[in-house]
Formats: structure tokens, sequence, C-alpha cells
DNA sequence: CTGAAAGCGCTTACAG
DNA sequence: CTGAAAGCGCTTACAG
């Protein structure tokens, strides 16, 4: 008995060839049951594990998928995860996630995350610089988009309809007769910046009314840029009597800026967040937010990439996946009349 | 010209051997100036990128980490990858955060992972049976454990001072009059859950007083379970006058239901925490909790992990590292004489 | 149903 | 400083 190791001990202590073994690890061809038998015996006795580079050399692929966030602490996020795996696992493939740091970072991890050779990744392509959408399509890694397409051929996305829900909640702050609004978007490049500035403007489109281009700043989609936001906004003019804020991260942190500044909420401001993370209903007051359907999200694009995976993939047209989103109204817009502080 | 592919394609544009390239790309021996600019240009002319499987079968290396978690959605642990990711990255490793789903998944993931023969794992080894860490063992994956020993030869583990962190907070509330004190931990076979029921039992001992066991229940590290947890207690009697719970999810969940009970919070009951995740500060009213320096024991983790890495390992002493921690007292502790309801 | 052999793309002694 | 060759552990035609 020789030293091998790997499939070729296992090989020579069931005393069947190599080729077998690997035929009943893959099940890609018939084998007899006693021979099956014998080889899993084999593979018991020895606590052998397939070696993944050895396989991926020669089929070519991984098993693993990659999810590759701009930030992990944003709650958003995990939430993706889970529902990615909540598809993944079942079928075989074990999902990492990747995290930037931040949006400018999704670029710079790239070529790490292409040089690991995953079957497939999900991205959000914001901070992703042309360059680096030309390295993946040529990478010819399966790419599922979060968010917005990303232009290459054969790659899904899913996005949930954001500018639908801000235009629910201009309506609704409209509505309760607020029309000092403020804006406080995240990355000013970002693309779900823009699209819910979007559905914001198509709310006082619907209600005959202008938005002033002077009631938008960019700051970054975190806490400390909510606080940002606000300080930028209240040096234009002191009077807002609404703030939309492009997640409830910045939210959270605009509500933290207005506080010291003394005002309240919602009776001077009122605040809305988007997504519908944990915190938005625990902060005081809690917030009136968007929900964003992190899990389903998740959930769609792995089924969107294993059908890729599965099938010989570019052939079937790019597909795009609009989710719907809910106004969520909390108490930090509910006091419609202001009040002196 | 053939159609090669790889480092053979980029040897024979360059007009060298293969071993030249590979050498100019691990820079394991020297190269003269003049082949390395050839074989660089031919690596940028073909878009070459190595094929990680390829390299980890010969070099038994697969440069990228594991941080295998029981809950991603639990806000401590993205600080955790945060804090790996800090030391990991620079040193050209790659981190891949696995979510488990729960306590119990971490077994069943284990398979999973040690298949992909990650160079080294970061792990809560709650969960894990005796024979998930006998499998680990085995492997001879570089394992390094967050909260607790795990028993191998050559495992490092690092922990924040949970017994010192809920002995303050014990003696915070004996402090402020308050006797009935109730504990929820989280998974029951958990050993954080002991270790803080320990230091709370601690700061009891250190007042000269009896900790009564009817006092304590286990349920689950996850909102759901703070719920649970308080309805739990509330079977055994009704005059708590604090309820110190095993991390800040419980405690939130806790306040849920307690005031769904009508109850107020501190007058009627005190509620404290721990981690001093985001929320923590965000809840009303605000949280007393222990500060768990989370990013740090992913900073740790991943330094221990980097040294036996890079040194041949196992010779060097078990390393057991304790990060201190910090009482933070907000509104839910802070009004010490109970009113009527 | 089973085996012998080629080859996936690298790294690493070995030789010069 | 550079090259030819073996081999890491698998999978996959090819043959029987």
């Amino acid at each position: 008995m020789t030293q091998k190791s790997g499939i070729a001990a296992v090989a020579e202590t069931a005393g069947v060839s190599v080729s077998t073994v690997s035929q009943v690890l893959s099940g890609n061809r018939p084998v007899s049951e006693a021979t099956r038998a014998k080889v899993n015996a084999a593979i018991a006795e020895l606590g052998y594990t397939p070696h993944p580079g050895a396989r991926s050399l020669r089929s070519r692929r991984t098993e693993s998928i990659a999810l590759l966030v701009p930030d992990i602490t944003n709650p958003f996020y995990p939430l993706v995860a889970v529902g990615m795996q909540d598809v993944l696992l079942p079928a075989g493939y074990l999902l990492s996630i990747l995290d930037a740091g931040s949006q400018s970072g999704t670029g710079r991890l790239l070529g790490h995350v292409l040089e690991r050779r995953f079957d497939g990744i999900a991205l959000h392509i914001d901070g992703l610089s042309d360059a680096d959408r030309a390295r993946l399509a040529e990478s010819g890694t399966r790419v599922v988009a979060l968010g917005r397409d990303i232009g290459i051929e054969g790659s899904d996305y899913v996005e949930s309809d954001d500018a639908g829900g801000f235009a629910k909640l201009g309506e609704h702050l409209l509505g309760t007769g607020r029309r000092r609004i403020g804006f406080i978007g995240g990355e000013e490049e970002s693309d779900p910046s823009r699209l819910r500035l979007g559905g914001l403007r198509q709310a006082f489109a619907g209600a005959g009314l202008d938005y002033d281009d002077a009631s938008t700043v960019f700051t970054s989609f975190t806490r400390d840029g909510g606080r940002d936001g606000v300080a930028a906004l209240y040096e234009r003019r002191t009077d807002w009597d609404a703030i939309v804020c492009a997640n409830d991260l910045i939210a959270i942190g605009a509500m933290d800026e207005l506080r010291r500044r003394g005002l309240s909420i919602p009776d001077d401001v009122a605040v809305t967040g988007y997504d519908d993370i944990d915190a938005a209903a625990l902060v005081h007051p809690s917030l009136t937010t968007v929900e964003n359907p992190a899990r389903e999200i998740g959930r769609t694009a792995a089924r969107l990439l294993l059908t890729r995976l599965a099938g010989d993939g570019d052939d079937a047209p790019t597909q795009h996946i609009t989710l719907s989103t809910r106004l969520v109204v909390r108490d930090s817009t509910t006091s419609p009349i202001p009040q002196e502080r």
C-alpha cells in the first residue's frame, strides 16, 4: 500500500479504479450497487473529502456563488444574503458574502472576486466604473445585478420598485400638508439615489407642484450621511417641514441631527426613510418608511442565477424582475399640523 | 500559435517558459528585469488571471478565510466581519462570510465549509457537537474560535469579557435597588449564555445575596427569544423589577413583550442587554447594555489566524485573548424607584 | 457496468 | 537567471 491520497487512496482501498470512484461521487454514470457500497465504505473509512481545486480545475465549476455588497453593516444586505442562501444551499451551492466596505470599494474588490472564479456573482452595480463592468462581462462569470440593469448580455437583474415607493412617500407627505420637502440622497452617482429622487418628483408632478432642485443634497447611504445631509439642507434654508431620506440609515442620522438642532419630529419636520430595517420601528419616533423586500430580492437573485447556471445560459433574453414595495406609515410623519417648538 | 490558455498562453506570447511566468507571478525566485517586463506585457495583453483551483491544487493554499456565523442578521456579526477584513484584505486574503442561519445550523454547514479548504476559519463554537469539533480538528484547517476555547491543539481564541460585563450590569442593577432580577439566556447549551449568567451570579455573590435559579429561562439569541423569555418568566412570578438579557436582540424582544403586558420600563421593570448594537441606542427607552467590541474581536481573530498561517503553526502555545467590555448605562434602567402602573 | 489514460492550469524541485 | 518535467487530485472522453 503506497502513500496515495485523495481519490486514488479511496480507489485502492475499495479495490476499484479511480474513474469508478469519481463516478460514484458525481453520479454521472451508473455504478453497480456492490461497487458503490465498497467505494462508500472506503470513503467513510478514510474520511475522504474531495479537493475542490482539483475538481474545479477539470469541471470549470466551483459550486460557489458570491454576494458582493457595499456595506455589510447595513442591515439590508444580511437579509439579501439570507434570501439567497434560502435558495442556494438546497441546490448545493455555497454562498460567500464579500464586503467592499463602501460603494467605491466594490470596484477595488472586484478583481479579487473574479480571480476566485465563483460560478455566479450577485452585486449592486453602483460604485462600478465602466471599466469594472467591462471586466465583469469579459470574465464570463454569471452575474445577476441588484437594483439595476448592468448591461451585460445574459445578465438578469432584480430591483424593488424604488420610484413607486418614493412616489407613495411623496403623496403621503403632500397629503398631510407638507410642502417644503427636502431630499437627502446617498452617493450622488448612485442609481438608487436618482431613482428615489425621481419617485419623489413624480409625486410632486402628480399633485401639480414643482419640485425645487435646491431641495436635494447627496451624501452617503449611512447614518453619518444623514447628519451631514441635514446640515447641508439647513445651510440652504431653515423652514423645511419634511425630509425624505434615500434609506433608513440616512433617516436615522437625519433624526439625530434634527434633534441636536432642537427640532421636534414630526411636529416641526417629518422624516421618512426607505428599506424598513428593524431599526426603523425601534427609533423614536418610529420611522415612516417603505418596505424593501430584501429577503425576496435575495431569493429572486439566486433563482435567476441558478436558472442561468443550469441552462446553457446566454440564449435566453435578459430578465428584469421588479418587486413591489409597500408604504409603512409610522410616527415620524403622522402629526400634520406644525406646532411651535 | 496553438490554442493554449492560462499560464502556457502567457509563456508563449512572452517567449519564455511556463516556469518563468510562474516565478514572476509568485516572486519566488529572482527574474531579470527584461524578462519580467515581457511577461507582464503578455499578462496584460491576454487579460490573464491565474486559476485558483490549479494554484491551490499545488500550493495547498486557497488564500481565503471563512467566517462562519450563526445569524448574519444579528448586527454583531457584520461588525466582526468588517474587523476581520480590516486585517485580511491587506494581507491578500479574501474573507467569505457564511451564514448558518441558526446556532444549530453551524454543524450542518461545517461539512460544506471544510470541503472548500479555506486556509483558516473563524467561528463561534456554540452549536458544534463534539463530532463537529473532531471533524474540525482532523481537517487540519486553521481555526480561531470566537467566544471560547475550542480545545484543538494550536487553535487560538478571542473572547470578550462576558462574565465581567454581566457582573457590572448586575452591580449596576443591585446598586439601584433592584432585587427581583430575572435572566433570559439564549440557547441553553450555549457557553455565552452560561458565562453571562455566571457574571450576574457573581454580582449577587459580591453583594452577599443569593441568586435564585428559578429566575433563569433560556430561549434563543433573537428578538423572538426575548418575547418568549418574558412570557416564561411571568409564568413563574409577576413581581420582577429587572430583566437581564443575554444580548440586545433578546432585550429588545423582551421590551416588546413587557410593553404589550402594560408594564412600564424602567419604572416597573428595568431591562438590560449585551453587545451594544446600534439598535440599543435607538429603542425607546434606550437600552442599558455592555459594549462588546465586535470589530476588535474580528481584527484580533484575523491576526491570530495570519500568525498561525505564516509560521509553521502548531508549535506555538494556544493563545487566549480576552477583550474588555464597558458598561453603557441608558434609560432602560435609570429610574430606581418602582412606581405604580 | 468498469478501467486506462489524457489533461485541466498551476508550482516546485531538479538541472544547467 | 532560466527551462524541462513531474505531479497536485480530480473529470471525462475513449474503449471494452
